[in-house]
DNA sequence: CAAGGGGAAA
DNA sequence: AAAGCTTCCCCTTG
C-alpha cells in the first residue's frame, strides 16, 4: 500500500514536467503514462523513456521499422510477434556512423511511435551524437594522426592523461596549444560529407575554407585513444573513414567481382552500409553462418581495391577463404597468397591478398626463417582492407595484438553471433567500430537463405539405479560420467539417430565434449567419431564417406568439430554432453546446420513454415546439467527460436529395438561407467565461459526473454515421477507440425 | 617434398 | 585445476 502511494507522488512529479531522476525510474515500471497519439494502431514503436524500444512485427510498417531500429538500437530480444531493442550511446554511434543525421533519428522515431517521445529520448538522442564526426583518425604514411577543424576540441582531448600520453613529442617545442598542431587545408571533401560530419548547423561554417588540425599518435597507443574516445568516456568518438578512391599512395589492386557473384539482398544492404558515402567505414557486419558472409568481405575488396589483409580463426578457413576470393572475383593466382604454418606463399609484387590465421600474426615465439620475414612484410605494409573473419570466436587478447601489429586503412569484421555491449565484446567497438548492420535470422529462414530449425530440449530420467549411484557421488566428474551415460539418454539417442537416418533421410553430427562418452556411444551404435587425436587422414576419410556414402549418416564428434571441420551436408544435431558448452559455442554448433539445402521456393510453398534442419540436447533430467539448459537456450530465443521440450523419448513403444533395454544390459553399462575411474569427466564450465553466461545473464533479466522462453514451452509437462517421460498434450494450434512431434504428441 | 609424429606454448 | 584441442616448429620417415 505504501509503495503504491510513493509511486503515485512521484507520478505527480512527473506530470508537473520536472525532469527528476525518478522519472525515469517510474516510466521504467509505468507505461501508463505515455502518451498514445490517435493513430497509434498503425504506429509499431513503444518507446520508453528509458530507451527501450519495442516492435510490433505484424505492423504494416514492420519492415521500415525494423530497417530504422536495426541502425539506431541494439537488438535485445527478437521472437515473433514482438522485438526488443535498447537505444544506446554506441547504437546511436553506430547509427550516425553510417549516416543518419541526429534529426532524422528524432523525426522518424517519432513518426513510428505510438506515443509521444519522451523528452528524456530526444535529449538523449541528441546528446549522444551531438559530437559526432568532429575527431578523425587517420593513417597517413605508416603514421597515425588524430584529426580535427576545431583546435579547441583536439585541446580538450590533450587533457586527458591516455591521450596526452599517447601524442608522440612535435619536433618543436612541447607544451600543448593550438600553435603546435600541424595545420593543413581540408582535402577535397565534397559538401555532402561535409553536411553529414558536421550536422546542420555547423554546414554554413564548414562552406568557408576550413583548415584541419592535427597531431600525431604512437602507433602502439592507437587502441587506448580510440578506447578514451568513445561515448562513455570523452564522447568524440573517432571517425575511421578511408577515402579509398583518393589514396594515391597505395597501389591499387586489379581485382573485380566476377558477373556470376550476385549479392543477396541483404548481402547488398550490408555493403551500403559500409560504402554509404563513397569511402569505406570500419566497423561490423553480423551474419549468421552460412548465409554468405565471405561475398560480403570479397565483395568489400573488390570495392576497395587495395591490398587486402584477410584473418580467420584456423588453417581450414584460411583455405577456404582463399578459395572463396578465388571463386567470386577475378584475384589473380599470384596476386594472393595463404600464409600458415604448412603453407607459406607470397604473392608477387607490391600489392595482393595474404590470408592467415589470426594466431599467425600474433604468435609471440620462435618462428621459423621464412616465417619470420613473412610476417615483417605483413607489419610494414599498409593495408587497404583488413577483414576480419568470425571476430566473436576470437579472444579479445588476440584482437588487440592483432590489430596493433598492422596498419590497416580500414577494418571490416564479420561475425555470425549477436555482439553486444557486455563484457568483453563491447570491446569490439572500439577495436573495430561499430556494428553496420544486422540480419534478422528469422529474416533470413522465411526468405530461405539460411535453414529453418526445430530446436528441442529432449529431457531424460536418470534410470533408478543410475541415480542413485549419482546421488551416492561427492565427486562432480563422477556425477557427470553417470548423467551422461545414463541409459534413457542413449536410448533417446539412439531413437533420434534412427528417426532421422532412416524416416528423413537425414545426416546427423552427434557432439560430446566427454570423451568417455563420445566413444561409448559411437562404438555401440556403430558409427564413426573424430576427436582430437583422430589423424587427419582418418578425418577425411570419414567425412568423405559422410558426404558421400548412404550407409554413412551419422558421426560423432568431440569438441574439435566446433571449429576447424567443415560439414555443409549435415542437418541435424544432437548433443549428449553439453553442459560444459557455452551458448556461444551452441549457437556456433547451430550454425553448422544452417546452411539453407534445396530451393527456397520448395521450402516455402503455400506459405507453410516447414522445419529442414534439427537441433537437439539431451539433458538428464534431475542433475546438474539441468542447472544450465535454460541458460545455454537463451541465444537462440533472443534470436527469435522457440526451444520445444520433450519429455518422452524414446517412446515407450519402441523399448525392445533399442539398446540397453533389459536391466541386465543397463547394470553392464552402470558397472562400466563406476570402473571407468578418473577420466570419465570432464569438468564445470571453463572460466571465460562462466563469465559470458554470467554477464549476459544479468543483463537478460526482466527482459522479454523471459517471456518467450516460457512461451516455447508449450509442450512441456515436466514430470517428478521417475523412470517414466511425462506425455506432453499442449500445443500450440498454428505451429505446423513435424512428423516427429506428430508422432510424439497425439 | 609431403606426411605425420613429437614437443612446446597458450 | 586439469583436460582437451588448438597452433607453432622441427625432425624423421617414405
Amino acid at each position: 500500500m505504501y509503495a503504491h502511494n510513493h509511486t503515485a507522488k512521484q507520478a505527480a512529479m512527473m506530470d508537473m514536467d520536472d525532469p527528476d531522476d525518478t522519472v525515469e525510474e517510474i516510466q521504467r515500471q509505468d507505461f501508463t503514462k505515455l502518451e498514445l497519439k490517435p493513430d497509434h494502431a498503425n504506429r509499431p514503436l513503444w518507446v520508453c523513456a528509458d530507451g527501450r524500444i519495442f516492435l510490433e512485427t505484424f505492423s504494416s510498417l514492420y519492415k521500415q521499422a525494423y530497417d530504422f531500429l536495426i541502425a539506431i538500437a541494439e537488438p535485445v530480444c527478437r521472437p515473433e510477434s514482438m522485438h526488443e531493442y535498447n537505444l544506446t550511446p554506441h547504437s546511436l554511434y553506430a547509427a550516425v556512423s553510417v549516416g543518419l543525421e541526429t534529426e532524422t533519428i528524432i523525426t522518424v522515431l517519432d513518426r513510428l511511435s505510438k506515443t509521444k517521445l519522451p523528452k528524456e529520448i530526444v535529449d538523449f538522442i541528441r546528446g549522444s551524437t551531438l559530437n559526432y564526426g568532429k575527431v578523425k583518425l587517420v593513417l597517413q604514411k605508416n603514421r597515425y594522426f588524430v584529426e580535427s577543424p576545431f583546435p579547441e576540441v583536439l585541446q580538450k582531448l590533450l587533457r586527458d592523461d591516455v591521450i596526452s600520453r599517447a601524442r608522440m613529442t612535435p619536433t618543436e617545442a612541447p607544451g600543448a596549444g593550438s600553435s603546435s598542431f600541424s595545420v593543413s587545408r581540408a582535402p577535397h571533401e565534397t559538401g555532402v560529407a561535409d553536411s553529414e560530419l558536421l550536422g546542420a548547423d555547423d554546414v554554413a561554417a564548414g562552406a568557408e575554407e576550413k583548415e584541419l588540425h592535427s597531431f600525431e599518435i604512437d602507433p602502439a597507443q592507437v587502441e587506448h585513444v580510440k578506447q578514451r574516445c568513445l561515448p562513455n568516456a570523452l564522447n568524440f568518438p573517432m571517425l575511421e573513414e578511408y577515402d579509398f578512391r583518393n589514396d594515391t599512395v597505395n597501389p591499387d589492386l586489379p581485382i573485380e567481382l566476377k558477373p556470376q557473384a550476385q549479392p543477396r539482398p541483404y548481402q547488398e544492404k550490408s555493403l551500403s552500409k559500409m560504402f554509404g558515402n563513397g569511402r569505406a567505414r570500419s566497423g561490423i557486419i553480423v551474419l549468421p553462418c552460412g548465409a554468405g558472409k565471405s561475398l560480403v568481405g570479397v565483395s568489400a575488396a573488390c570495392r576497395i581495391r587495395k591490398s587486402v589483409l584477410c584473418l580467420a580463426t584456423n588453417a581450414v578457413s584460411v583455405d577456404q577463404w582463399a578459395f572463396q576470393f578465388k571463386l567470386w572475383s577475378t584475384v589473380g593466382d599470384h596476386q594472393i597468397s595463404r600464409f600458415t604454418s604448412d603453407s607459406k606463399e607470397r604473392f608477387r609484387g607490391s600489392v595482393g591478398v595474404v590470408v592467415t590465421t589470426y594466431n599467425m600474426v600474433a604468435f609471440g615465439g620462435k618462428r621459423s626463417e621464412e616465417s619470420q620475414k613473412i610476417i615483417e612484410e605483413i607489419q610494414n605494409r599498409e593495408w587497404g582492407l583488413l577483414l576480419m573473419d568470425e571476430v566473436h570466436v576470437v579472444p579479445a587478447h588476440m584482437f588487440r595484438k592483432v590489430i596493433s601489429i598492422t596498419k590497416s586503412h580500414c577494418k571490416l569484421g564479420l561475425t555470425a553471433t549477436l555482439v553486444r555491449e557486455d563484457e568483453r565484446i563491447s570491446d569490439l567497438n572500439f577495436l573495430i567500430g561499430p556494428k553496420l548492420y544486422e540480419a534478422n535470422w528469422l529474416d533470413l529462414v522465411k526468405g530461405g537463405f539460411i535453414a529453418n530449425v526445430q530446436c528441442a530440449e529432449v529431457w531424460c530420467p536418470m534410470t533408478k539405479e543410475f541415480y542413485r549411484e549419482y546421488l551416492k557421488k561427492e565427486n562432480s566428474r563422477k556425477k557427470q560420467g553417470l548423467y551422461v551415460m545414463n541409459p534413457n539418454k542413449f536410448r533417446a539417442c539412439e531413437f533420434l539417430i534412427r528417426f532421422h537416418e532412416q524416416q528423413r533421410g537425414d545426416k546427423i553430427i552427434v557432439f560430446s565434449d566427454n570423451l568417455f562418452a563420445l566413444r561409448e556411444y559411437a562404438t555401440k551404435l556403430k558409427k564413426p567419431f573424430i576427436y582430437g587425436p583422430t589423424s587427419h587422414h582418418e578425418r577425411t576419410r570419414i567425412l568423405y564417406a559422410f558426404k558421400h556414402s548412404p550407409n554413412v549418416n551419422t558421426v560423432f564428434l568431440s569438441k574439435v568439430g566446433d571449429n576447424s571441420i567443415d560439414i555443409p551436408e549435415a542437418n541435424v544435431i544432437i548433443q549428449i554432453s553439453s553442459h560444459a558448452g557455452s551458448r556461444r559455442q551452441e549457437a556456433q554448433r547451430l550454425g553448422r546446420i544452417l546452411r539453407a539445402k534445396g530451393k527456397p521456393k520448395d521450402r516455402m510453398a503455400g506459405g507453410a513454415e516447414e522445419f529442414n534442419a534439427f537441433f537437439y540436447s539431451l539433458v538428464s533430467t534431475d542433475t546438474q546439467e539441468m542447472y544450465y539448459s535454460t541458460k545455454r537456450q537463451q541465444f537462440l530465443i533472443d534470436q527469435g527460436y522457440s526451444f520445444k521440450v520433450i519429455t518422452s523419448l524414446p517412446p515407450a513403444d519402441s523399448g525392445a529395438e533399442l539398446s540397453y533395454h533389459s536391466l541386465d544390459e543397463q547394470m553392464g553399462l552402470l558397472t562400466k561407467v563406476l570402473h571407468a575411474g578418473e577420466d570419465i569427466g570432464i569438468e564445470q564450465l571453463d572460466e571465460d565461459v562462466d563469465d559470458i553466461t554470467r554477464g549476459r545473464f544479468t543483463r537478460r533479466h526482466g527482459n522479454m526473454s523471459s517471456i518467450s522462453g516460457a512461451d516455447g514451452r508449450v509442450y512441456m509437462e515436466y514430470n517428478t515421477g521417475r523412470g517414466r517421460g511425462g506425455k506432453a498434450k499442449v500445443r500450440d494450434p498454428n505451429k505446423p507440425r513435424n512428423s516427429l512431434f506428430k508422432k510424439r504428441f497425439t
